[in-house]
DNA sequence: CGGTAACCGAGACGGTACGTCCGGTCTTGAT
DNA sequence: ATCAAGACCGGACGTACCGTCTCGGTTACCG
């Protein structure tokens, strides 16, 4: 269902095998960790034969990808947007809250943290995580601030791109490289400060510190 | 010079040797790319028995540290601080700016990429390269931005280390996971974004420019 | 038409199917020789599937099996005994030199290496092997010697079998064990040298040739 | 100490490696026949390396050659020529039977088996085979029989190459291809046979039946 | 000033995993 | 029910590196 090496009949494709092959391979990544996840350890965990891994993934992480949405699809009513109550503030803290709490399971932690580390390594899936996962998802994001720009809730003048890094970013850095303890408390002040900019000013009230 | 494993005698040590592997990693690191570099190609290449390196070397990402610290130390009279000319927009974009043109440098932005992910992938490297490195870093951005919230140039409630995250993070993930261009624009538009704030205010200079 | 599994209509077999198979097998033997024949080869040369296949012959040596004797049906009127015009010398150079006009026949060669091979590992194929060709073969060389044996052109003592295997065997040894190149003059000397024995007597015609 | 690769130094070769693979070789071969015998297996078995095993033979062969050559060192005392007692015929039924023996010794007889297939499916190892164990031997061979040429005790016409074929052929045929038990009786009669020729002589009387 | 203890290049070693090939079985759709 | 097609599980292939281990040879300290 994913990037093909030389067009196998998709339609007879085994759905049992590629179910306990994409369940393996997020059990084993949450119990060895990226750097002992084998292709080989997959394979024996699903009791599946390594040419059926190779002959619908490219590669270890194509299969990772696979498993994570897998692992998204049977749960979410798929989040066609973001909210937007018309509380700018509210709403990201609601958004990013729920990325702290996701970040945090570990169901999800360590198969995404390898994959990430399996993007950074091979660049045919980075682009076809970007295509497929990561830009769809920054649409999303820039969409609402785009609503929020037109009723003024942000500057008119902002680069929506470095709006999204400067409110995303950090939850993402600190969790890939465990920069420190992701709470929700660190999500709020990350809005709150991104919103009201670092300079002193009039609206730096807000709840923090 | 780096994390030792049992006593070697560091007096005796081949200096010739050691700068030999050095730079065979970097060049490795330059030609091929993380996901190729080994220490087998690395000893090959430096003309140096693979136990020299074992012997003075934990990982080969320790390799890759030291190799980078070797490469900043030949020009580097090391910046004990952070510019502080009393502007603070201006010292950040001097220094954002300097940033982006080392991370534009193919000598350094391949090297440094493998040991971003060796250090995900080895929480002993991570330890080590946060106490060496990026502590040191951190605490010199903190203490900038201390003496500007002193002065009145950074709101009274920020947190400093939100505001390195805010400041200095949108240019590492850019660069790390290739996510756009990495230009001096990109860094200015950064600091200005997160200086004002993304909220509409009397201070949006951002268009200006 | 040959061992088969579990009795599948063989009334419905497709003819052409298994011609396209055993023509194959024979063009594969030739071409790569017995170490690089495979069944998956077969099939896909064949256009036909691997159940195809396995569906009629227990292994890839059943299938060589009958392929040579598909090629051997086309062109004899079945020699249902061997030459006896009297003359026991002349007969027996008659036969081997077919013999080696047959064995340097590359169509039939290589593939009767790969089959002759196949029998020393498949032990199920060679009692197959023995009983419907190599036997009836033998028993047709025993009855021609026993013939003579009883004209008095063969000692009363020799034992059949042996005959057999000093007169045949030298001609299957080189072909087999590729020992050196096979000629007429060759089977003719086996032949002389055989009837006459090693030790000098009246009748040491060998020199004579 | 056959067949190399590409020149590893042979003198840092690790000699308890070498003989638990040759060990491991000859036990499996016997135990699981050359269908089953793998390079794998072997390494396994031996508790080595596979590349151990790539680094030193370049074939499955290889190891088997060497292994039976393990096999009869540390007991003869190199056969540097045939026995010569003046008897041809008691000469050579000693040879023979000593030859019997061997063939029914199973710890001979499936590693040689083994050899013998590898042989007809590898032509380098074929070839290495044949210069270094099969041609001296059959040079022995034929130095006997010269010696009985000239004693008068085989004809002036004979080819010794035949006569090696008449003599040494059947055993090996009845051996390699399983055609029946392989007895003294056997050897003997061959022997007479080979001798006396299949033709009625006055020298027939022999010890046969 | 000669012995010895560490270094060094080299590379063999036991292993793990790679990505591929093929064996033999099973399934699908069409004839 | 056979057939072409080909997915499937499994086992072995031959290769690349891992990290450890010897082997001689070469410093450089130390008695």
């Amino acid at each position: 269902m994913t990037t093909q090496r030389k067009a196998p009949d998709a339609a007879r494709r085994n759905e049992a095998a590629r179910r306990a092959i994409l369940t393996a391979a997020l059990d084993l990544a949450g119990e060895v960790g990226y750097a002992r996840l084998s292709i080989e350890a997959i394979a024996t965990r699903a009791g599946a034969g390594k040419q059926t891994i190779y002959r619908w993934w490219p590669s270890k992480g194509a299969v990772l990808f696979d498993a994570l949405l897998m692992l998204s699809e049977g749960q979410d009513d798929q989040p066609a947007d973001l909210p937007d109550t018309g509380d700018l503030e509210a709403d990201l803290k609601t958004v990013l809250r729920a990325t702290v709490d996701e970040l945090n399971d570990p169901r999800y932690s360590e198969p995404m943290r390898a994959l990430a580390i399996e993007i950074l390594l091979d660049p045919a899936l980075a682009a076809d995580f970007a295509e497929r996962l990561d830009e769809p998802m920054r649409e999303l994001k820039r969409r609402r601030l785009r609503r929020a720009q037109q009723a003024g809730d942000l500057g008119p003048g902002v680069d929506l791109d470095v709006a999204v890094d400067l409110l995303w970013g950090p939850l993402k850095n600190r969790w890939l490289h465990r920069e420190g303890p992701l709470t929700t408390e660190f999500a709020d002040t990350v809005v709150e400060t991104a919103l009201n900019g670092l300079r002193p000013g009039q609206s730096s009230s807000s709840t923090s510190r």
